[in-house]
DNA sequence: CGGTTTTGACCTGCGC
DNA sequence: GCGCAGGTCAAAACCG
């Protein structure tokens, strides 16, 4: 009752802000940098003592190299982490080649989006929380269930004043409880896009929930629905704070659906990647000499996406092609193609060093147009 | 008029 | 336990 009421778009004190000391547990990982790349979210910061990130940013072996998806390079394990945020369930089973975390420069993004408590350090305290048996199916149910609990809960104000009771107490209680043993994060990934707009076009419609002032950030962080019944993707878009022309969009669990604007029959931009498009781009080849080159326009699209880092090894560059369209559905869809193909390793126990890429080209030449 | 956005209130989790 | 920050809800406003 006393508790002030706080605007949310007010919080930001400008004479109170220091970009160096900024509070990313949300996003501990970026990298605000100019090479942009696919990021896992971790939940759990990297290390305590270094909040503020800068480590990250030049440590390359953050970045999930978008060639160590597409060759499998990447350990099981490390996928599962990256990709995966139920990773921490039942399938940790996978014998790790332990601790090529170490030093190993596949490592990738390795923490774990899926423990998804930010600051519980600990992991493993989710991995018991997922042991009751809901491990594989709560992706999205349980986020439904927790809706409705909440609306159930609280019917908005007035009810104190009519019935103070007790017996609100007790079903808050009660459904402290049954939150506290079940909450559960889908996977997280995060692009930035040097852009004007903040809402990028993705081939996907979104309604707008909510928007947040970010702590020591300017600009505040919009929350986005996906508006296809029972689809329980978000997203998240703000503006980097270090980089105002950079947007960072987060997106929360799977699409169940098909895009609509390749239903609508525009770009599929995935697709129509051919096989061997896509071998090129594992191997490292493009731009040079006698390589598969692009064919297709949104082949081309993402040879420019693709940049060289070293050798074996690309990144996603999210930053070009801002402006267009396709360049951002493209991303949407890559990402949710390298997670249902790894999703599908776990679902078989495929081996770790099973090779991405195959499984990627084949499910595009079957999406190939006669 | 139906869908979307805005925005204040509320809930939740976490650190102190 | 309290306060803060992030996330979500939902009524009202807006828009095509």
């Amino acid at each position: 009752m006393s508790k002030e009421k706080k605007s949310p778009y007010l919080q930001y004190d400008p004479f109170d802000y220091n970009p160096h000391e900024i509070d990313r547990s949300s996003f501990p990982f970026f990298n605000y940098g100019s090479n942009s790349s696919i990021y896992n979210i971790p939940q759990t910061p990297a290390d305590p003592q270094t909040q503020n990130l800068h480590g990250f940013e030049s440590d390359p072996s953050y970045l999930m190299s978008f060639a160590d998806c597409l060759n499998g390079s990447v350990d099981y394990t490390t996928l599962s982490k990256a990709f995966d945020i139920s990773c921490s369930s039942s399938e940790v089973i996978s014998p790790p080649l332990l601790d090529q975390d170490d030093n190993s420069n596949t490592k990738a993004v390795a923490a774990g989006v899926g423990d998804q408590n930010p600051s519980t350090p600990n992991s493993s305290l989710s991995c018991s929380s997922n042991e009751a048996g809901a491990a594989n199916h709560e992706h999205g149910n349980d986020q439904d269930s927790d809706k409705i609990s909440k609306k159930d809960k609280h019917p908005k104000v007035v009810q104190s004043e009519e019935a103070p009771g007790d017996h609100e107490d007790k079903s808050k209680k009660v459904n402290k409880a049954k939150k506290k043993e079940k909450r559960q994060r889908e996977p997280r990934f995060a692009f930035l896009t040097k852009s004007e707009i903040d809402h990028l076009e993705d081939g996907y419609r979104w309604r707008k929930y909510g928007q947040k002032a970010v702590k020591n950030s300017p600009y505040p962080r919009s929350y986005y629905r996906c508006t296809t019944q029972k689809c329980l993707v978000k997203k998240r878009v703000e503006r980097s704070f270090q980089d105002p022309t950079i947007v960072i969009t987060t997106y929360e669990g799977q699409h169940n659906h098909q895009c609509p604007a390749t239903l609508r029959g525009s770009i599929n931009a995935v697709g129509m990647l051919s096989p061997s498009f896509l071998a090129s781009a594992a191997s490292g080849g493009f731009g040079t000499s006698n390589n598969e080159s692009p064919r297709f326009p949104h082949e081309l699209l993402l040879t420019q996406l693709l940049t060289p880092v070293n050798n074996n090894q690309l990144q996603l560059q999210a930053h070009h092609h801002h402006h267009d369209p396709a360049s951002s559905m493209l991303y949407s869809n890559l990402m949710n193609t390298l997670h249902q193909n790894q999703q599908q390793q776990q679902q078989l126990h495929v081996p770790h060093d099973y090779n991405m890429l195959q499984n990627l080209a084949s499910s595009f030449s079957h999406k190939e147009k006669p």
